[in-house]
DNA sequence: CGACGCGGGGAGTTTACTTCA
DNA sequence: TGTGAAGTAAACTCCCCGCGT
């Protein structure tokens, strides 16, 4: 019964998990005694339901009279969510062995096992899906703001009736193509290069203004958040 | 090379339970 | 203190895909 684990409250807690040491098909043991051992989670008031869970998470009482098994559910120990956070995030998916052994360790099913790990990968894909949405929407507003502020520079250098300034490449003596803006969309710094200036191989988040669009508003091309930060 | 069975994972849903107003 | 709505998480179902035969 003994299991190895960081402390010696974690010991006692785990010896009474949910579904083993409270099942009534089994022999209680001396120090234990059966249902006289409860979930003793410190940060968590007892409640009626789980007793309820207690009582009726078993690790064979499969099946009821209809030999259809009754919909069960067991809320795992702080511990056993611990160890099972610690394994996620050592390996989000498990092969049949670490599964039997994570199960062995946790005194859980090895489908219990497996089902905690789906949904914790889908937890984990709904979070980064709404962190990468909050960005977007960030990102959204900001460029939003920026196009705001062109447009606004656009029509007071058409009342000056002036036209873009022409900036001269120190190298070619050429004239500049239009500035480019760059945005990380994570961090949301904005820096103004001139288009030689950049990195050919950078995919940086770049929204090109082109001041001197015929159209007379400046024209947006957004693209892709780059990861590169 | 295609058909078949099997196991695993993703997506969506259900349901038991908790929390809070 | 009781209650219902909302939130959370375990468990389920269905479908798809890869792999071995």
């Amino acid at each position: 019964m003994a299991v190895s684990l960081p402390s010696p409250s974690s010991l006692d807690l785990t010896l009474s998990t949910p579904g083993f040491s409270t099942s009534p098909s089994l022999p209680s043991s001396g120090d234990q005694g059966g249902y006289a051992v409860r979930v003793l989670d410190i940060n968590q008031i007892p409640s009626v339901a789980e007793e309820y869970s207690i009582s009726i998470v078993g690790e064979d009482d499969e099946e009821n009279a209809n030999g259809t098994p009754p919909r069960k559910k067991l809320r795992l120990s702080k511990e056993q969510s611990c160890l099972l956070e610690e394994s996620f995030r050592q390996h989000h998916t498990l092969n049949p062995r670490q599964k039997e052994a994570l199960a062995l360790q946790l005194k859980l099913k090895p489908r219990q096992v497996e089902v905690w790990f789906q949904n914790r990968r889908a937890r984990s894909k709904l979070k980064q899906t709404e962190m990468e949405c909050e960005c977007l929407k960030r990102w959204f507003g900001s460029l939003t703001e920026q196009n705001r502020r062109l447009q606004r520079e656009v029509e007071e250098l058409r009342a000056m009736k002036v036209g873009p300034p022409i900036v001269l490449s120190p190298h070619t003596c050429q004239p500049l193509p239009a500035s480019v803006i760059t945005m990380c969309p994570r961090c949301e710094c904005v820096t103004t290069t001139s288009a030689d200036r950049r990195d050919p191989t950078t995919t940086s988040v770049a929204t090109a203004v082109n001041l001197s669009s015929k159209a007379g508003a400046p024209t947006l091309l957004p693209q892709q958040p780059s990861a590169a930060c």
